[in-house]
DNA sequence: GTGGTCTAGACCACG
DNA sequence: GTGGTCTAGACCACC
């Protein structure tokens, strides 16, 4: 599994683990009922504390996107793709990332491009 | 000026707002050269101290989309497009946003829709 | 006298004013016992409050800079290179200045060179 | 780290304080890597408050110079240098720092030995 | 323990 | 009347 941190990034070192993660799942290049490696291996593999990584799977199966069985690990849920949120939810940060791309110039081809490659990327494991 | 503040966000208040902002500048609802209304009254508008819209007008006036003129308000600033393009990757909140979407179990097509659909909604006032 | 003001400079605006006369004097391109141009005349060419000169003016007056005749105008006084600073006051803006030239990965003669360039561009009208 | 604040600098603290160890970093008293001491603990050093000095850091790492990590403290960035790069005009307060120093009465050579005396001491830990 | 955010309210600087 | 700064102190988020 890879993933990797990046210290410039604002968001919490949790955060971007749990974000990854949850990209790999959407990606399905983690699939449903897959198991995930222990907590400590993350961390060592990463270099960050064990409770970061602990606090980016707590985060995952709050979301409903990991099911943690205590003592034998925690692998991907099953039905995670009924870990839908509120519409709201899901158009706000869309919102948000479209208008930065706006605001930088890009004509409305060029986000759509962009947004198609991203799909690409993220669909290509589908059937 | 229309802005909401939502309490189950989980980005801080004065963050909120200057997203808020910057999502009016990019979909033209302020143009460059508009005074924007002052601290005080929107945060009476609010609800919240005037220190909180202070940070978000010094966090848009860092990023270059406010020009503050002390002692005479702020204005949204002539070259607010080009002041975005050197805030980081576009792409990360993108794929993130998008990421969400297929997660939640929304189809291609159902995502395109919702970019189109936000894209007309930021591109409306642009000539 | 040729003055400009910059809308994106951080500093307020009576600042900049009192800032480029003080250059003017320095380079001697306005000498001991002219006469500057009232006040109003100041404000209109360049479109700002007839108070912000004023201030400007004010201030040169307290760093001993400028005589002000009361309804008769200000001149550069015959004393302006007296009205000398704490060497401490002179330090520390001239150590702020190089400090950032430095961090912006200037070489040490690279810094020299665009103080020689600018010491040349004040001293060119001096005996 | 040593660090004082001028109660006559017309500065605000939290800028005085961020230029000082802009300063500090110029001259790699700080290094690359390096934690700086807790926002807490400055403050109560300085004697001014907590918030005053988290301003500071605020603007160090909006510029560039900091890597905040939440929870575990602020080190110098290992950026630090082309962070500046991008700040505004490198020359105008080299104009106006000179300016001053002329005015003051001091010759070319006496301004010389002072950019002099500074740049050692900016340089003396370099490479 | 670390930094971050927010409030309430005072006071200053600018135009 | 505008924005800016600072204090005092509470509470939250992260590691």
């Amino acid at each position: 599994m890879y993933i990797t941190i990046d210290e410039e990034d604002k968001r919490p070192v949790y955060r971007q683990v749990a974000d990854e993660i949850k990209g790999l799942i959407a990606s399905r290049e983690l699939r449903e009922g897959v198991a995930l490696p222990p907590v400590r291996q993350v961390a060592a593999d990463l270099g960050v504390n064990l409770n970061t990584i602990a606090a980016a799977y707590r985060e995952l199966k709050k979301e409903g996107l990991l099911i943690v069985k205590h003592g034998s690990g925690a692998i991907v849920s099953t039905s995670s793709a009924q870990a839908v949120r509120k519409d709201a939810d899901l158009r706000k940060p869309l919102r948000a990332a479209l208008a930065q791309m706006v605001l930088a110039g890009l004509s409305r081809s060029e986000v759509l491009a962009a947004v198609d490659e991203e799909m690409r990327a993220l669909l290509k494991n589908h059937a």
